[in-house]
DNA sequence: CGGGTCATTGAACCATATCAAGTCCTGTGG
DNA sequence: CCACAGGACTTGATATGGTTCAATGACCCG
């Protein structure tokens, strides 16, 4: 079992920590200070469930029924407005949680972006555990802030990027989350790769954009030599320049 | 003292409950919980303090001194980029909550919009209260559920909406945190009023848009008579009809 | 009265949306 | 192995909502 984390299903290394332990858990640094004790508390409750990519996990508007902690795979989080217009608001990754655990109504809809594999905790269960350990209300307390901290930040990519700024961002970001890039305890690589978990249209529904106009970044990016994708695939990315990259995430000036 | 809330600073009725208690301080509905003895040890190390229209309350990227109770006028929450692009990623209400008490620094600046009174609390020593208390960090844990789902609406509103429908949503809002529009507890008003609390500058910074587009939108809005303002008053909005408002808001189709 | 801030209004432009083909990849069934 | 269908993606042409630049107006305060 991974020790820091509360995902209670056995992976492989492969899955949860490839490149680097610290990277893939990092919102969830302080879930190490959980005791032996208390891990097996949530061990005992834990059941492993696998969703198939597109298949809904919670619906909006309705009472979840458990909480959950990614294993594998990315979910995304998503608002739609009467006329069909969609928004991405928020995407999870491995180690991540999933579901409100005060039993309020989901805000928004969770749907697997990729498959998915997810150690859920059910919720009746799952509250009493927290009440009765301040330290685990205190991690997802600590984790709930984070979550806050990166909805706006994502706000003001929303509002004030153009595509080209928010393209490049959403790169930047998907290779921190999902690859070694930014973690303090690997070589400051400046090349890397790393394979996009959402279709075009999600990226998209991500960026408030056009599938179009994300195609047409890819395209230009791809033009100015900022990023090469492997041939026959349009998922994975290849970036020779790290700086350049980031550079057109934020520019000077 | 208003009993409810954690705002230790006597203030008259007319500031904090003009219209109706439940709406002013519904995002902390369940602070009433707390007891006479909890609130006696916060209110033992509060302090007010009085901040003007445009002052700096907390400045990006710092270590907080401090975690505050706002007893009046409205307080908010800049990201800037690097070329001065500005947005603003949160509003704060009186009875709502200011500052990261958990003593990372700042991810944002917060800026008084308006004349502001705060109730402040040493942040070393309101972490030991917290510490103490598992009910104020249960409160604090909902407050921010809170502010997370207001920020995911929010990014729906950035990426999704068009200038019309984020100019109708944006005084749909201030209606809501500012009169008694919503409340369950009152008549169900189909006409009201509020007075805005931001400048154009700063309601463009909130939407994603620039001044001249709100003022416009206001213009169209004055013109279709879904709004009419006071005269010789930018700021003072009376609303006929709120449902009206609320299509231009939410249009159907 | 004059200077400053805040707001309105107009005209031109442009970044992105929209509409419309067309291509590439994948899986399926003959 | 090929034909075909469907989904994901790309590319082009055109339209438009919102920005940008610029001028003007209204109010406030010293």
């Amino acid at each position: 079992m991974y020790g820091g984390s509360l995902s209670l299903v056995r992976t492989s290394d492969a899955t949860l920590s490839r490149h680097c332990r610290e990277c893939v858990v990092r919102h969830l640094g302080a879930c190490q200070a959980l005791s032996d004790k208390e891990l097996a508390r949530l061990e005992a409750i834990a059941r492993p469930r696998r969703m198939k990519t597109g298949q809904v996990i919670l619906p909006q508007a309705d009472k979840p029924a458990f909480f959950a902690n990614i294993i594998s795979g990315v979910v995304k989080l998503t608002q739609v407005l009467h006329d069909g217009r969609q928004q991405i608001v928020g995407l999870k990754f491995a180690s991540d949680f999933l579901g409100r655990f005060d039993g309020a109504q989901n805000p928004c809809s969770a749907e697997a972006a990729t498959d998915v594999e997810l150690c859920c905790f059910p919720l009746g269960e799952f509250r009493r555990i927290v009440q009765e350990h301040p330290k685990l209300e205190r991690l997802l307390l600590e984790s709930t802030l984070n979550e806050l901290d990166d909805a706006r930040d994502w706000m003001v990519l929303l509002g004030r990027k153009n595509a080209r700024e928010k393209m490049a961002s959403f790169f930047e970001m998907i290779a921190r989350r999902t690859s070694n890039a930014g973690c303090v305890h690997c070589e400051p690589a400046t090349a890397l790769e790393f394979v996009l978990p959402l279709t075009r249209a999600d990226i998209a529904d991500y960026l408030g954009l056009t599938l179009e106009t994300v195609s047409r970044q890819i395209a230009c990016f791809k033009a100015e030599g900022i990023i090469s994708m492997a041939p026959n695939n349009h998922r994975h990315v290849i970036v020779p320049d790290w700086h350049v990259l980031e550079q057109a995430a934020n520019p000077v000036q």
